[in-house]
DNA sequence: ATAGATGCAAATATTTTGCCGCCAG
DNA sequence: CTGGCGGCAAAATATTTGCATCTAT
């Protein structure tokens, strides 16, 4: 629970644009949602995270900013957000628990790789994968709003330290 | 909850090479693991399922066909099944409440499709699937062993309903 | 001023665990 | 016979809700 996990993926990309420009605090405001103290702080976490974080990893770093913030009011939040399309939800194959992770609604999506042994978890785009969804699309006749694609698998450094058991 | 009276029809249309022998029970004798009278009844259950059910379905239908099963033994089997690799495990989306949903693994992934309004589920398979798969594990150097895609949106039907609006 | 947000605690929901008697192999 | 398995209740986790108070607009 409290511990971070704190396996930083080789996100390396990816940097902040993340000045205090507050893409999210923009668009909840420019849709008219109330902007409180705790809101904010919250928005700026999501905002300046730099991958998913879990409701504990939210708090954390909001109470950081801001020690006047719950935890029901990080759960309130994320549920406003989420019902706004503007975060996403996983939950990286149930790999720690049931946990949900959160992560902003970027401009495409992405596929999280996560490795089963070490817990690494690694972002993946690809063409193929916006195929993929214009065909059920197309297929369906349906309109796709969300997506979410989790895979799980052995990495390259783990398969080598167990030779290739497993 | 529930409804689905039961037992599936006979005739019901099977997934191919599935005999009415239970391809789970096999595959868990076949591991050696022990095997009771009260997971005989939860993987035939399983076996048996026409879709992905949660953890009070099984436990329903495990139920009519031996009342002296119970939901811990249907969530320590299931667990079991996961770590075999034997069954998938689904949340579609949250669609419903944090209930997981699970179906025996077939030959080939699908990935499930709902529908945000009318709750709708689908299933779909596709090449392309597969080669993103096969992309992401030549990319990273990875083995992929699970691989979970959900999709949302909205169907045909409830998009017609709505006009078109949206 | 006032609708809506927050804090706090208690309620829910879901899954896991400890312990002990019982059954499959 | 014996070690794993299932039942039962209680614990652990995760998230939601009721209500009084406070605050952004």
């Amino acid at each position: 629970m409290g511990t971070a996990p704190s396996h930083r993926a080789s996100t390396g990309e990816r940097l902040n644009t993340a000045e205090t420009t507050g893409k999210l605090q923009q668009a909840m405001t420019g849709r008219g949602i109330r902007m409180t103290r705790q809101r904010r702080v919250i928005l700026q976490v999501m905002d300046d995270a730099e991958q998913h974080l879990d409701v504990d990893q939210i708090l954390e770093r909001a109470q950081k900013i801001d020690s006047g913030v719950h935890l029901v009011t990080v759960y309130r939040t994320i549920d406003l957000l989420k019902k706004q399309g503007l975060i996403d939800e996983l939950d990286l194959l149930h790999l720690r628990g049931d946990r949900h992770y959160y992560e902003t609604h970027g401009p495409r999506d992405h596929i999280h790789v996560a490795c089963l042994r070490c817990g690494k978890v690694r972002e993946f785009e690809s063409r193929l994968y916006e195929q993929l969804k214009e065909q059920i699309a197309r297929d369906f006749h349906m309109k796709v709003t969300v997506s979410r694609t989790e895979v799980g698998g052995y990495c390259a450094e783990c398969l080598q330290k167990k030779g290739s058991g497993e």
